[in-house]
DNA sequence: CAGATACTGTACTGTTTTGGTCCTGTATAT
DNA sequence: ATATACAGGACCAAAACAGTACAGTATCTG
């Protein structure tokens, strides 16, 4: 049913949770905050830390924070980072293979039209989107706190606003 | 990856095929020209019939047909009659369950924002987009030209433009 | 009416993907 | 040193899918 994957479905509990807290949660932290046992949140923060979404630090005391701020973050990201590149079929370019038809296919690559529609409304769905806005202030401040929390907290290390 | 079934993958295959041809065509007729095995097609069409895009005709003689007029088809329409409506996760309102973290889980629904998303992103494309213009004359002349074919060819029987 | 054609519905099975867990290794703080 | 936490990869059970098969029904041809 053009499901995504139930770990992505996780992904973004716990990215919402990390959304609101401290900057650095440690992945048994967020797993009991967010109810989702701690080896699939681990598996989670992995896969979003090499995603550059999160960043990590190791250690005692370390944990996961995000790696940029988070509203410049659209589910596109979230969910590519968890399933691969969105390809809605083999057909579609740079995903390798094409279906088992390939020299009768009669639509060699159209498929990009319905992938490249998905890919572009998922582009406009940020993150904080998905977050309940009950549980902040007015909307309008929230982006604007979110980001100051986390910013402040990310301890300085970057920047790199990209896109 | 956010992968459509590939049953719907080749059902646009045999459905592009449908779309150049009589208006009537056998199941056997399609597999062979399409080169997916006949089962599979079988399958396909009776599905696509039951949600009202194909129409078949039984006994000798008989075959599939569209139902209506397929520049109005969408690609929402076929992909949600081969795999049901289209729901990202299980939380989307509509599709029954929820994740297993209902309680607590810190955005009820918010998946709803990316579903509809997508859905409208599928809508604006339509089955005949996915055509290879190539194989025709001009694309200025495309559409009119398939609609004059198959209209006339689905021997009247009703009109429904709907959508 | 007989026989052939062609769709309908459903059930079954092998394969692939996914979800979830675990274990070994490495980095950091105290 | 030792405890804390992340990193990477291997592994297995469960669920979803693709593909096939078959018994049933409708319709056309002669
Ligand atoms: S082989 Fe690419 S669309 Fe079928
Ligand atoms: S329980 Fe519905 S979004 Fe998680």
């Amino acid at each position: 049913m053009l499901r995504v994957n139930k770990l992505t479905d996780y992904a973004v509990v716990v990215l919402c949770d990390l959304l609101r807290g401290q900057a650095l949660r440690s992945a048994a932290d967020l797993s009991a905050s967010s109810g989702v046992p701690l080896p699939t949140v681990s598996k989670i923060l992995k896969q979003l830390t090499k995603a550059e979404i999160l960043q990590s630090v190791r250690g005692a005391n370390g944990g996961y924070g995000f790696a940029r701020r988070p509203e410049v973050i659209s589910m596109t990201e979230v969910i590519e980072s968890l399933e691969g590149p969105i390809a809605v079929t083999g057909c579609v370019e740079d995903s390798g293979e094409c279906c088992a038809l390939t020299d009768q296919c009669p639509m060699s690559g159209h498929w990009n039209a319905v992938n490249t529609a998905i890919r572009q409304s998922l582009n406009d769905v940020r993150l904080i989107d998905m977050l309940p806005e009950s549980r902040f202030m007015e909307p309008t401040d929230l982006v604007g706190s979110i980001v100051a929390r986390h910013t402040l907290a990310l301890q300085a290390q970057e920047g790199e606003p990209n896109r």
